[in-house]
DNA sequence: CTGAGTGCAAACAGTTTGCATTACT
DNA sequence: AGTAATGCAAACTGTTTGCACTCAG
């Protein structure tokens, strides 16, 4: 994993785009910006909407789903679909870095990766195929190290 | 593309296996069979609904649904997740070929495409990461060949 | 003060389920 | 006849929207 950005630098990041393109500073989106830089892996609505109720404040679920999609617009966040029919939502890494995803067929959990070879295979696709291909997921389904007894 | 079966094969198959598996054959199911067949890259349930009320005859929403989920237990279609939220299926060569899909921003259309290169990468991944990866999924997102103005 | 941000509840869309009816075999 | 398949409608889940209220700038 070459995922080296501290948390909060994340965080500071994403407010800081937030700012300059002109939006107020609400506790609710706040507070899921902060739900969002903790966790390094997908979080879906309802689960970031959870995780406030506990810890921080009580944020009304229209409220994240708004600043999930004020944080996508800007690029801050990406939507992951993993067959389950709700979206997942992570950080995106202003360095450019970014990994892929391997979805446990029995326990249903999430273990991400990344692999330069992959990348370069894709890269080497998108000129072939003639895309200006802007983004690309990759998911791998099967069993994870703990489940594969 | 080396997707070579025809259309009647797959459905052919289909109820083969079903047939096999002890399931009784009704119109309802043969006739999203039918619809799947004819179709070579993903459908929504929602689509399949409604191309069956058009030209075959009209089918309840939930035997779509059904006739979906037993599908794809048996390994004969795939569900496809693009981030809107709705499920697409489309058949699985019984022959094992693949394909992957570039996801148009602008119209939203889907290409299909396979890549050889690129299935060698994600074996090698597979291997690396120690994975008994059943399945996988790449998604492409980027400016088709028609909106690319 | 003024508009962006927020919360609530209602509206929505896709999907699933319960149950009575129909149709294969 | 007996059982799987089907259709309808209601229930559910995740997501979006309308609107009144609050708060940041």
């Amino acid at each position: 994993m070459s995922e080296t950005i501290a948390a909060s630098s994340w965080a500071d990041h994403a407010r800081s785009v937030l700012a300059h393109a002109g939006h107020q500073r609400g506790g609710a989106r706040d507070a899921v910006i902060d739900v969002l830089a903790e966790q390094s892996c997908a979080l879906s609505a309802l689960e970031i909407e959870e995780r406030l109720r506990g810890v921080r404040r009580t944020v009304g679920r229209a409220s994240v789903y708004r600043a999930i999609e004020l944080l996508q617009s800007h690029g801050l966040i990406l939507r992951l679909d993993l067959g389950d029919a709700t979206s997942r939502f992570e950080i995106v890494d202003p360095a450019g870095g970014h990994h892929h995803h391997l979805v446990c067929d029995s326990c249903g959990s999430l273990v991400p990766f990344d692999d330069a070879d992959l990348e370069r295979s894709i890269d080497r696709l998108s000129r072939r195929l003639g895309f200006s291909a802007k983004g690309h997921e990759v998911v791998l389904r099967g069993d994870c190290a703990a489940c594969r007894n």
